[in-house]
Parts: C-alpha cells; sequence; structure tokens
RNA sequence: GGCGGCGUAGCUCAGUUGGUUAGAGCGCUCGACUCAUAAUCGGGAGGUCGACAGUUCAAAUCUGUCCGCCGCUACCA
C-alpha cells in the first residue's frame, strides 16, 4: 500500500549563512522523515528551495555594493553544497527566482483576485529620500512614544516592548542612510486573510495529533481579532512582478507571499524535469496525499494559516479542483546555545558550515537527531555533539558493527556461516529488533523522530547485550559451530538495526548496504550465507578532544 | 503590556486521559568481561518534579498567585 506524501520543507532565505538551528529545525528532520517514508514504499516528492526575494537581501546588497543576485547566487551555492554534504534527499532544490515560479505565483494571484479575495488599498509609508525607497518598519528607529527609548524599532519597542505604528515614532531615522524619512502615500494590493478566518478555524479543528505548541499558536492567533488583511506587494524592483498593470511600475509582489508558494510551483518544476509535467497533480490533487511540512516554529503562522488560507482562496480556479491543504506541520522549537565555543563569533551558534568543519555528517546528524527540539526549546553545545557521538553512536552502535563483523571475519573464516540450530535466547534477540522495527515505524508516522532514533539505538544495546551473554569469543574454542550461530544471529540482529538507523546515517548506512546488501523495506531482510566479510574499518571515529 | 511555551537526577531530555516505591541516555561509583574504536554487560548512589497556596481518597500531572528563562506580538521571513 504506497500513497503520495509531500515533504515540504521551509525555504532557507539566501541572505546569510544558516546555522545547526535551522538544520535541527526543519531540513534534517525533514531529510529523515522523508528517507523512511521512501524505505516503507511511500511516494515521496521531497521539495524546497532557496528563498531569494525580500528586502534583507536588497540591502545587503547594498550594503556591498554588488546586485541581489549575486547576494542570492553566494547563500543558494553554499546551500546547495552543504545540502550535498549532509545528504539531505531532495527530489528538487530549487530557488523563488525560477520564471516557473513567478509563473506559479502570478497564476495564483489571478485566481484570488479573480474571486475577489485579494483587493488594492491606499495607505502612507515612511519613506527615505535619500536611497528613494519606503522603509519597511525593521528599517527605522527612533523614539518610543511611550517609554522614551531612543533605541525603539519602527514597529515596537525593545525596551517596553510595545507596539505602533510606524508613523508614531518620535524623530524616526532611516536605517540605511541615517536621514529622516518623510511620509508618502502609496498603494498596493491586500490579501484578504479576513476573509478566511471561519474557514482556518474549522480546518484547525479538524486536525488532530498536531503537535501542541502548534495547534495551540495557530488557534490562538485566530481567537483574538482574527486574522488582519495584509498588503502582497511593496515599492520594490526586487520581486516577483505583477501579472496586472493597475498599480504602475515599481510594484513587486513581497516575498511572504510567494515564499510560500513554492512548495507547489517546486512541485510543478520537479514534473516538469521528470517529463511528466501533469505528474505533481497526483500529490497535489488527490485527497489520498498527506502534506507534511517542516519548519522551524517561527514559521508557524505561514504555514498553519496564510498559506492555508492562500490555497483556499484559489478555490476551484486553477484546475477545476482545489488544491490539496497541509496534513500535518511538525514545527521543531529552538535550538539553544549558550556561552561556550558554540560560536566563532559572538557565541550566538554554530554555522552549518562550521558543523561540517568539526564532524562527519553522519555524527552530525546524529547528534543533532538526538537533540531535535521536538516539545521544548533544546540546549546544545559542541561539548554535546561530541558526548553524543563518542558516548552513543560510536560506543553502542559503532561499536557493535565493528565487533560483530571482527569475529565473524576471525571465526568464520572471512565470510557469513551457516547458522545452526537457533535457541530460544536467540529467536528473542531477533524477535526484539523486529519488533523495534515496527514500534519504529509507528513513531516516525507520528514524526517523533527523536523517539524513533531512540528506538534504533536500544535494539542496538540489546545486541550488545545478547553478545555479552552468548561470549561467542568464548565458545568459539569448545563449541565453534554454536559460536558461528551466534554470530550469524548478531549480523542478523545488526542487518534490521541498520535499516532502522538508516534514515538517520545515510553515509555509514550505505557502507552497509555495501557489505550485506541493500535492504528491502522497513524489514530484516535474512542473511546471505557466504557473504564475504573482511576485516572492518570502523563505521565512525570518535572526536578527539 | 498581551499571547504562548518552558522550569523534572551533575548534563541533555521523556513523563499518555491525575493513581502502586518519578523514568531514559550520558556522567559518577562498584563489579564482570576482554571479541570490539579503554568499547560492552550487570549492580549502585543521585531528584522535597521552580516557589507557595488550593481542589482531590490521590498531583510532576488540574486551579490560582509568585519567581526565573525564552519565543511571538502581524513590514524578518
Amino acid at each position: 500500500m504506497t500513497s503520495p506524501v509531500l515533504v515540504a520543507v521551509a525555504w532557507p532565505y539566501a541572505s546569510g549563512s544558516r546555522h545547526l538551528g535551522h538544520l535541527a529545525g526543519a531540513y534534517l528532520p525533514s531529510d529523515i522523515f522523508a528517507r523512511q517514508q521512501r524505505i516503507i514504499g511511500n511516494e515521496v516528492l521531497m521539495v524546497s528551495g532557496s528563498d531569494v526575494h525580500g528586502t534583507p537581501i536588497t540591502v545587503r546588497a547594498d550594503e556591498e555594493g554588488v546586485a541581489p543576485q549575486d547576494i542570492v547566487d553566494r547563500y543558494h551555492n553554499e546551500f546547495l553544497s552543504q545540502w550535498d554534504q549532509l545528504g539531505i534527499s531532495w527530489d528538487l532544490y530549487t530557488t523563488t527566482g525560477t520564471p516557473n515560479h513567478s509563473h506559479v505565483t502570478q497564476q495564483m494571484f489571478l485566481a484570488q483576485l479573480g474571486s475577489g479575495h485579494i483587493d488594492r488599498r491606499k495607505s502612507e509609508q515612511l519613506f527615505d529620500l535619500e536611497v528613494s525607497r519606503f522603509l519597511p518598519d525593521r528599517y527605522v528607529e527612533g523614539t518610543c512614544p511611550h517609554c522614551g527609548s531612543n533605541e525603539a524599532r519602527g514597529d515596537q519597542c525593545d525596551n517596553c516592548g510595545k507596539t505602533y505604528d510606524a508613523t508614531e515614532l518620535i524623530n524616526p531615522k532611516s536605517k540605511m542612510s541615517s536621514s529622516t524619512p518623510v511620509l508618502r502615500e502609496t498603494e498596493h494590493f491586500y490579501f484578504r486573510y479576513s476573509d478566511f478566518n471561519e474557514s482556518l478555524k474549522s480546518f484547525l479543528n479538524s486536525k488532530e495529533g498536531w503537535r501542541n505548541h502548534v495547534i495551540n499558536f495557530a488557534i490562538g492567533w485566530l481567537r483574538d481579532e482574527g486574522l488582519i488583511d495584509r498588503a502582497i506587494t511593496r515599492d520594490l524592483d526586487w520581486g516577483i512582478e505583477l501579472p496586472v498593470e493597475d498599480l504602475g511600475d515599481g510594484k513587486r509582489i513581497y516575498v511572504w507571499y510567494d515564499a510560500v508558494i513554492g512548495y507547489l510551483s517546486a512541485s510543478k518544476e520537479w514534473a516538469e524535469r521528470e517529463g511528466d509535467p501533469d505528474r505533481w497533480k497526483h500529490w497535489w490533487y488527490n485527497d489520498e496525499a498527506r502534506h507534511v511540512y517542516f519548519i522551524g516554529k517561527d514559521n508557524i503562522p505561514f504555514h498553519a494559516l496564510f498559506w492555508p488560507a492562500q490555497l483556499m482562496a484559489v478555490g476551484e480556479q486553477m484546475d477545476g479542483q482545489p488544491l490539496h491543504l497541509p496534513d500535518d506541520i511538525p514545527a521543531n522549537q529552538y535550538v539553544t546555545f549558550k556561552g561556550g565555543k558554540a560560536s566563532a563569533s559572538r557565541g550566538v551558534g554554530m554555522t552549518i558550515e562550521e558543523g561540517l568543519e568539526h564532524f562527519q555528517a553522519d555524527a552530525l546528524r546524529y547528534a543533532l537527531a538526538a537533540n531535535f527540539p521536538e516539545q521544548a526549546d533544546t540546549e546544545i553545545s559542541y561539548d554535546e555533539i561530541v558526548r553524543r557521538v563518542n558516548e552513543e553512536l560510536v560506543a553502542n552502535w559503532g561499536n557493535l558493527v565493528n565487533r560483530v563483523l571482527s569475529m565473524t571475519h576471525k571465526t568464520c573464516g572471512g565470510y557469513v556461516a551457516e547458522p545452526g540450530e537457533i535457541t530460544e535466547e536467540d529467536a528473542s534477540l531477533l524477535a526484539f529488533i523486529d519488533r523495534s522495527l515496527e514500534e519504529s515505524a509507528e513513531l516516525f508516522e507520528a514524526v517523533e523522530l527523536r523517539a524513533a532514533l531512540r528506538k534504533g539505538m536500544e535494539a542496538a544495546q540489546e545486541a550488545n547485550r545478547y553478545l555479552n551473554a552468548t561470549e561467542p569469543w568464548k565458545i568459539s574454542k569448545t563449541d565453534l559451530a554454536r559460536a558461528k550461530t551466534v554470530l550469524y544471529v548478531a549480523l542478523s540482529a545488526i542487518n534490521g538495526i541498520r535499516v532502522m538507523l538508516s534514515p538517520f546515517l545515510p553515509f555509514s548506512s550505505e557502507k552497509l548496504d555495501d557489505l550485506l546488501g541493500r535492504p528491502n523495506g522497513w524489514v530484516r531482510v535474512p542473511l546471505t550465507v557466504g557473504l564475504p566479510i573482511s576485516k572492518p574499518t570502523p563505521l565512525f571515529t570518535k572526536i578527539e578532544t
């Protein structure tokens, strides 16, 4: 029984390097989930890409005196290289800068405009005369109208925490030029999010099994005054062009309206590249499909509220069918770093690049997965990663593989021996492994990846116990046949455990695939008698501190 | 300020709808073993579950207040 699963992953913003928090929050859990779903036979489509629009990129480009595209290219390439090093198994990793993405965005815009969920409104915004640019709130600072602090941002005062309209700020200054901004009228398209308050409420209420913090946060946002309509265009020249001329030049669709559309546009791009242009419909016009969005908690409003509203607003106007809404949004909380050597610069954390400098990809994946912030913010540090790798991954799993392969190599003459009679003890271990596989699969369904990883490690521990109890190194001297059977059983256990761990540890798992053969589904496949086992090299190396 | 979350063994975290002596991994300690990357296996010590008050036959779990930390507060996405 296979079913289509869309693994939708937050789009990294191409304005700077991403850190381990982003990796643990979205990219790694999505990859682990996707790999497991593929093994159990589901039709996985895993898409994401670099988010290339938005004000921070243009500001950064100005600061460096380069084009926005240069910034985008730099970080997009950095991301691509890191995904490769980390083994993130995208079906497509694209960008929001493609003609396809523009086209799909414009299509959706037109559909929503046609159905009356987008309208035009005029407003007054602060404008920087020196750089000739309208200023987003965060680029204005001045004196707080409430507490008098001089370090208030345009929309909120960090000192007293109050929010207000940027036009209320006393002595506003542009952060781009330090000049005093002026008010200027501008006209924009607004998305009528408020049209969907009721629909979103029933959408959210129909969801079961969502993580508490996700559903609480989304419903809480709706409960008070509900969603308010938001401008989805800006006075910019960096962004997707409008498909209508109404507002004149210099207006673009703004990033947070178009970025989420990437899930759909990337699905279409993938289908196009596959040579089967309608294939995306298998995921988007299919009630049987399951759409799982992997994001950090800061992204919850966009994925639990804005994006579903945008999808609902399209209705059946694009192909006569409604687009599939999110089924689960297992947003992770934050990975936190405190002091220590976590950051080279300011102690704020470790970038993905730094993580890869210090650790093997599988080691980093293991340590982060063991600490995924699935329920609450989770503290991590360099020392914690080292501890996870040395004391758990290497000592328990790496060592198990190594000791069994070494003994098999030595005791059984370099190949997998024919087992003798299987005792109750042997059968009991294998039953434990098989049960762990089943339990692990259930945890994957619930996207409880940390617990699923623990299942695999518990299984490895059980195999270590079995070896200590059966002592094959000892009985090989008195009963070689029995020793060979024990090693056969132990290696069989490993053959099951590696399946459970493979979504987490793709690189070392591939080494085992080469040795033991490719696994076939989420099960322990019987070992092939006669398989050559040479002197093993360790799967992982300890980290020297 | 408002909303949400968190505060459980030295460390990182689990604790389902309130119910027997509060759990795991790691660390520590004692012991076993020696095939294995000084790895493994067994035993043990270690917590008044942030504080106080309340509801209940019974609370880490529900209610209230307080303390501490964090996030969000809609133009960062």
